[in-house]
RNA sequence: GGAGUGGUAGUUCAGUUGGUUAGAAUAUCGGCCUGUCACGCCGAGGGUCGCGGGUUCGAGUCCCGUCCACUCCGCCA
């Protein structure tokens, strides 16, 4: 039925019949005749009706949004009429017929950037028309088909695995479904397919993938969805290198097909310690042109003991972060950047403006200068290749925590003076540490997740080293953006037995939960090794959106709940009845709370 | 679980030290404009100031609680 769309109407159709089916931008009469901006998903044409058309009569009827049907006439525009703020092109419709589709009632939002997110979201079918987020929508699925072809091409195949699955005792929180069936009894939404993909390695896929939505009931970040979607990928017979160069050549294949845009090749590597040394984080920004640098050796002899105790324990460090120019920076300035790291746990941020790099100790001005002396300084001024002009920030303590901080004031510094350079910086990050102290629970947590081969090569081996050892996990990083992270997995029953007692996972519990992996382990299992992509934040980096919601048609607000059709809801007595199920709390909606 | 910012016409926002009838833009409706495209001009209608409580002669404004949106910490193997 519909010939055209607005975007492939051109100069060269001048005088051609089309069809065009959108809706009305906007209407404007002037000079007896009507114009039209019609819209639809590839763009705007105007089509203008003249006043002995027999079309004319229901062309008056039309108001914004209504949805209609137009044939007509390709004309150039004269030229006369040309400027530069068209904003519907050198060519128009003269329209010889207009059918009214669907009537439109005035919209409740105003279609721009500027609506708010509740009212984006509680009508997201208008806001989904902004050619903004049609554009959005669009990468993402151009997205999805770059990476069919890529991996169909590879032989890759692709296997689905089970939304309705079993609960883990490991990671995040699941969502549950009860069962009508077995009373009292629930499944669990995957967190990831992880566990049956490896069993498809076990069961000879050899090169699997699959492009999964996957749920996670932890609260929600503006790129964290309680549901999102993940690019699965896992093969047999590989090490790091094997699933590592296959994740690139997919990335570079994707990038070049969606983007037009070249990665570099190999991507650059970094281990996790190197990457927290330099950079304060696991998903370092090259973008941005700065890193930090370590002074322990140049603060470890004076009597400032902010300084000199992190510098002399093995645990703890002195870093600085070189900030261009910063010494404009105002005192106001210098605290908002003492609160934000504070948010990290950072208990002071010592400063130094380099107002005379000549001029030594003399040339600098700061509350801790009097602490050091020109050894230190010579020192510090060295590593850290300081100006005159810059300002220089320290943080100092426990090691993991400032850096930490320290990365994230990395970043802050270099988003608000606007330091990072265009393009993109993909990024591996190796070396992960095999497991986490948890105070907490007094244990080891798997840094990445259980079944993540160590480099030990035995289970002795690590259990004798396990607070140092390090992982066969990789993450890979994109413009400072954790956008996968895989590992090569452990394939044998006694290191996945030994990985399950590090965490405290007894025999028994292991048993119920994995017993099923525990044993098909046993069979001859391959080595194997994959990578799980967040798409939604591949999309969002890909359409330049700082929130995933924005590549997601209907995403969830941070209290997980959906205003467009008002999810989650009360169920009837009866269906809860059916399900065994009895609601202890119910809120003043009357929404169900918690308990089961 | 915690911190911050916000919630006022359909929408986006302004609203001073608490003080008469809560404003603007835009959208909508009506009128004008002989090629408009962020058109322009004139006019009209449109508000439980998120919700509940408190202080006060008087609350959009101050206090307490609560809900919602967003950002962040915790959390996210």
């Amino acid at each position: 039925m519909r010939s055209h769309l607005c975007g492939e109407i051109n100069e060269e159709l001048e005088g051609q019949a089309v069809t065009l089916c959108g809706w009305v931008d906007r209407r404007r009469d002037l000079g007896g005749l009507i114009f039209i901006g019609l819209r639809d998903n590839a763009g705007i044409v105007q089509v203008v009706v003249e006043p002995e058309s027999a079309a004319f009569a229901d062309a008056e009827r039309l108001r914004n949004e209504y949805c209609v049907r137009i044939k007509g006439k390709v004309r150039l525009r004269p030229e006369s009429q040309w400027n530069e703020t068209m904003a519907t092109g050198k060519i128009e419709l003269v329209a010889e017929e207009v059918e009214l589709l669907n009537a439109s009632d005035p919209l409740p939002l105003m279609m721009t950037d500027d609506d708010g997110e509740e009212i984006r979201l509680r009508y997201r079918y208008l806001d989904l028309r902004r050619p903004r987020m049609q554009h959005n929508m669009r990468i993402r699925s151009k997205l999805n088909q770059a990476i069919h072809k890529h991996l169909d091409g590879h032989g890759f195949s692709e296997f689905e695995t089970p939304i309705l699955t079993k609960a883990t005792p490991e990671g995040a929180r699941d969502y549950l479904v009860p069962s009508r069936v077995q009373a009292g009894q629930f499944y669990a939404l995957p967190q990831s397919p992880q566990l049956f993909k490896q069993l498809l390695m076990m069961a000879g896929m050899d090169r699997y993938y699959q492009i999964a939505r996957c749920f996670r009931d932890e609260d929600l970040r503006a790129d964290r969805q309680p549901e999102f979607t993940q690019l699965d990928m896992e093969m047999s017979f590989v090490d790091e290198s094997g699933v590592q160069s296959a994740a690139e050549n997919l990335v570079r294949a994707v990038f070049r097909d969606v983007l037009e845009v070249e990665l570099s090749q190999p991507f650059p590597r970094m281990t996790w310690r190197d990457a927290m040394e330099k950079f304060g984080s696991d998903k370092p920004d090259l973008r941005y042109p700065m890193s930090l640098h370590s002074v322990d050796e140049h603060v470890r002899h004076l009597d400032f003991k902010v300084f000199s105790g992190p510098a002399n324990n093995d645990e703890q460090r002195v870093a600085v972060l070189r900030v261009p120019g910063g010494a404009q920076f105002s005192r106001k300035q210098i605290d908002e950047y003492t609160a934000f790291v504070a948010r990290y746990g950072a208990r002071g941020l010592a400063w130094i403006k380099v107002n005379d790099l000549d001029a030594g100790i003399a040339g600098l001005q700061s509350p801790v200068a009097k602490f050091l002396d020109d050894t230190a300084w010579s020192g510090i001024a060295e590593v850290t290749g300081v100006q005159s002009g810059d300002l220089l920030f320290f943080g100092a303590g426990d090691w993991l925590m400032t850096s930490s901080f320290m990365g994230h004031l990395l970043v802050r510094c270099g988003e608000n003076l606007e330091l990072a350079v265009d393009g993109w910086e993909p990024l591996w990050i190796t070396d992960f540490p095999m497991f986490e102290w948890d105070e907490d629970s007094g244990r080891f947590m798997a840094m990445h997740h259980p079944f993540t081969a160590p480099q030990s090569d035995s289970a002795d081996e690590l259990k004798s080293n396990a607070a140092s050892a390090l992982s066969r996990g990789y993450d890979i990083v994109l413009n400072g953006a954790e956008i996968g992270g895989g590992s090569i997995r452990i394939h044998k029953p006694e290191m996945q037995q030994a990985v399950f007692e590090l965490l405290g996972i007894g025999k028994e519990e292991a048993e119920a939960k994995f017993g099923f992996l525990l044993d098909a382990l046993k069979y001859g299992c391959p080595p194997h090794g994959g990578i799980a992509f967040g798409l939604d934040r591949v999309a969002a980096l890909m359409a330049g959106e700082p929130s995933i919601r924005d590549v997601i048609a209907f995403p969830k607000t941070t209290t997980a709940q959906c205003p467009l059709t008002d999810a989650p809801s009360p169920i009837a007595d009866s269906q809860l009845k059916e399900l065994h199920i009895a609601v202890v709390a119910k809120t003043e909606s009357g929404s169900t709370g918690s308990g089961a």
